[in-house]
DNA sequence: AAGTCGTGGCT
DNA sequence: TAGCCAAGACT
């Protein structure tokens, strides 16, 4: 799709100018990269692939600042990814809660199982992709930040300099193959891996989504976006459905100390994760509101929760007669160790709610 | 190929 | 506040 590029039409330009592009965030990069606990080590040329990979799945539609104190947990529990790979998934789940998009966690342990299997981590972007978790770009990313290949990495960060960069007006989603060959255009062919972290380190702190640095931009001189006048109103972006709001219900049921705690089907909805019983809430529909089991119930409260697509009214319902009978799979988690069953954040908070009504 | 899948921070 | 957004993958 490069004629669809007006600029990429003209050779001798293009190439003068992504020569250009390219040269100043390097050096851009080399005086302003941001220090990263999983980037090479002063002296290092180049960072361990088990930390980049880790790393680059946790950053998945995740910001830095929570990714941060996961990442050294997960490091420092598993050095390697034998070690990884060595640890049952169950604690790996638990590891991960709070982070979100949990299909990662379980796709983090397959992959890391299927590495240790091969002797480690494939070098080439090609063989990366096959891995479960690595989608297009983050194959790109290890190929290029662990392994030095020429790789096209694009994420958001990259989509937005570069549509900022050129001026590119169709909306998102259709023109991301323009802007992958823009992409591809400017990426060198030696410190590919280097280019990429600029790129998104220029996107994460001067060309960012809401605001736009150009007085700090080593990229502003040959920026079309800014000479045209509105960068800011780049990439333009598909208008965003309605979300919907649900209600349900979690049940809070205890026993002498203990709380009682299923596990969630595996696909799905925070799925493989410890959680509460709850009513069968979706994302499509309310929960019925029926009790798991008989008895008298009293309100604990209500918990609201906003996911990626609908918003959530959850009542806590606590049991409060004796001795409850429970059928059914799950196990009797001690209270006071709670914090540590790796609830997802909508029950950590009905937890949360339920025993901070007893102080 | 559009929908599904978390969470916290920012404005 | 309510909406937007973040180093996307998978189906």
């Amino acid at each position: 799709m490069v004629d669809r590029v007006p600029w990429l039409a003209l050779p001798c330009h293009s190439a003068r100018v992504s020569a250009t592009v390219s040269a100043l965030l390097l050096d851009w990069y080399d005086r302003s990269a941001r220090d990263l606990q999983w980037r090479a080590r002063p002296g290092a040329p180049r960072p361990d692939p088990y930390r980049v990979w880790l790393s680059e799945v946790m950053l998945q539609q995740t910001t830095v600042a929570a990714v941060a104190p996961y990442f050294a947990g997960f490091v420092e529990t598993w050095p390697t990814v034998e070690a990884l790979a060595a640890a049952p998934e169950e604690e790996v789940m638990a590891a991960w809660a709070g982070l979100g998009y949990y299909s990662r966690a379980r796709n983090l342990v397959k992959c890391a199982r299927q590495v240790a299997e091969m002797g480690g981590f494939p070098r080439t972007e090609a063989e990366l992709r096959k891995l479960p978790g690595l989608g297009d770009y983050t194959a790109a990313a290890v190929a290029a930040i662990a392994f030095g290949e020429r790789a096209v990495v694009v994420d958001a960060n990259v989509e937005r300099v570069v549509a900022r960069l050129f001026a590119i007006r169709d909306p998102l989603p259709a023109a991301r193959k323009e802007i992958r060959a823009a992409a591809d255009a400017i990426t060198p062919d030696e410190r590919a891996g280097d280019f990429a972290q600029a790129m998104m380190d220029l996107g994460a702190t001067i060309c960012s989504a809401r605001d736009a640095k150009c007085l700090l931009c080593p990229l502003s001189g040959e920026c079309r976006g800014r000479a045209e006048g509105d960068p800011l109103t780049l990439p333009v972006k598909a208008p965003k459905k309605a979300k919907p709001s649900r209600t349900g219900t979690a049940f809070w049921i205890e026993r002498e100390g203990e709380v009682w705690l299923v596990k969630r089907p595996g696909t799905g909805m925070l799925g493989g994760m410890r959680a509460l019983p709850d009513d069968g809430w979706s994302a499509r529909g309310d929960g019925h509101g029926d009790a798991p089991l008989a008895g008298a119930w009293k309100a604990g409260g209500v918990v609201r929760h906003s996911f990626t697509h609908f918003d959530l009214e959850l009542g806590v319902a606590v049991h409060a007669g004796e001795k409850p009978v429970i059928e059914g799979e799950g196990e009797w988690w001690a209270v006071e160790e709670i914090e540590a069953a790796g609830l997802p954040t909508l029950f950590a908070k009905a937890a949360r709610l339920v025993l901070a009504s007893r102080d």
